[in-house]
DNA sequence: AAACATGGCAACCGCATCGCA
DNA sequence: TTGCGATGCGGTTGCCATGTT
């Protein structure tokens, strides 16, 4: 193959986009819209292919599409998501509106691909989100209490009672009346039973386990069910606080997704229950017969319907309960 | 100032999947 | 059920701008 822009084997012409074909592939879809893409070059003359069109358009015309750096947000939601899914590019495209598969996996490749000295960069980088997230929380949650430790702002209660099994996500913070949400008390993994699962580490090491050894971070702590799990070693108050700034931006939807994955099949069973319960939408207070919003069988979420509801960045979660 | 290295990103390629006849 | 075209996805390429030596 020639330079791009000059090759035009089977009559395609291919290589950087110009003004002029960018302006007919915008007409095109404006009469006819997005999809046929085989016929743009019939309709319009363009020298393209449809799989050159559609990419050009879904990657740089289509409107809605953010242009710029991912924000600090923008990265730690796909570091996690990563960590979930794997190079499922356009899986995580979807959570971040206004932005393409092609710009997220070039920017993992940028930044956390690098061949050389992959352990060091991602540790750097990795640091380098938390700081910034950590940034951004503290002048989004000014009216969440600070002056308890983080370590305790958000606590973990895992517990099995008659056969079921129950996973509470306890957020401490400011309700409605202005008490103080008090943390759930953190359970001991001796107690642990056999099928249990212990999703605080498990979600703590699926949210930053970047693929590789990390022994600045994550540290294996047990198997169970063919499962490795993790804690977080001196860091866990970071973490559960990212877990907490997650929250707070709504993003509701990827939570209960990571959580899912936590339990794996357990939350995909008939009884499987989830409850949402939100004191707070947009800063104005959820009045408390209102406050339990979602409760439904879990195999009818797939993304939580509040989510829609719920983008906004005052939302405060007072619980996320998830049984069966 | 020139040569080289690197980062960022748009675009291409091949394969997989989907939908329809 | 099968074949085929359209579409989607992930990996890769290569250009260009910028930084480094």
């Amino acid at each position: 193959m020639g330079s791009w822009g000059i090759c035009e084997q089977e009559g395609w012409r291919k290589g950087p986009w110009t003004p002029a074909e960018d302006k007919l592939l915008i007409e095109y879809i404006s009469h006819n819209g997005e999809g046929r893409w085989s016929f743009v070059s019939k309709c319009t003359g363009l020298k393209r292919s449809g799989k050159s069109c559609r990419l050009r358009w879904v990657n740089y015309l289509r409107p809605g599409l953010k242009k710029g750096h991912l924000t600090p947000q923008e990265e730690g939601i796909i570091i996690e998501l990563h960590a979930l899914w794997g190079n499922k590019w356009s899986t995580i495209a979807r959570y971040l509106p206004g932005r393409t598969d092609n710009e997220i996996k070039n920017y993992w490749r940028t930044h956390f691909k690098k061949k050389s000295k992959p352990d060091q960069i991602k540790q750097e980088k990795k640091k380098e989100i938390i700081i910034k997230q950590q940034q951004q929380q503290t002048d989004d949650n000014k009216n969440i209490i600070n002056k308890i430790p983080l370590a305790t702002q958000l606590l973990t209660s895992i517990e099995e009672k008659n056969n079921k099994q129950e996973a509470e996500i306890a957020f401490s913070g400011i309700d409605e009346n202005h008490h103080q949400f008090l943390p759930m008390v953190y359970q001991d993994t001796s107690s642990w039973s056999d099928n249990f699962i212990p999703m605080d580490c498990y979600l703590w090491g699926g949210l930053w386990d970047l693929g590789d050894d990390d022994p600045n971070g994550c540290s294996k702590i047990g198997t169970q069910n063919q499962d490795n799990y993790y804690s977080y070693e001196g860091e866990y108050a970071k973490g559960q606080n990212g877990i907490l700034a997650r929250l707070v931006r709504g993003t509701i939807d990827i939570l209960l997704d990571v959580i899912k994955y936590q339990l794996r099949t357990p939350m995909d069973s008939e009884d499987a229950v989830v409850t949402v319960i939100v004191s707070e939408v947009d800063g104005l207070p959820v009045e408390a017969s209102r406050q339990e919003i979602l409760q439904q069988n879990a195999t009818k979420i797939k993304h939580c319907n509040i989510n829609r509801t719920l983008h906004q960045n005052a939302t405060k979660i007072k619980h996320i309960i998830f049984s069966r």
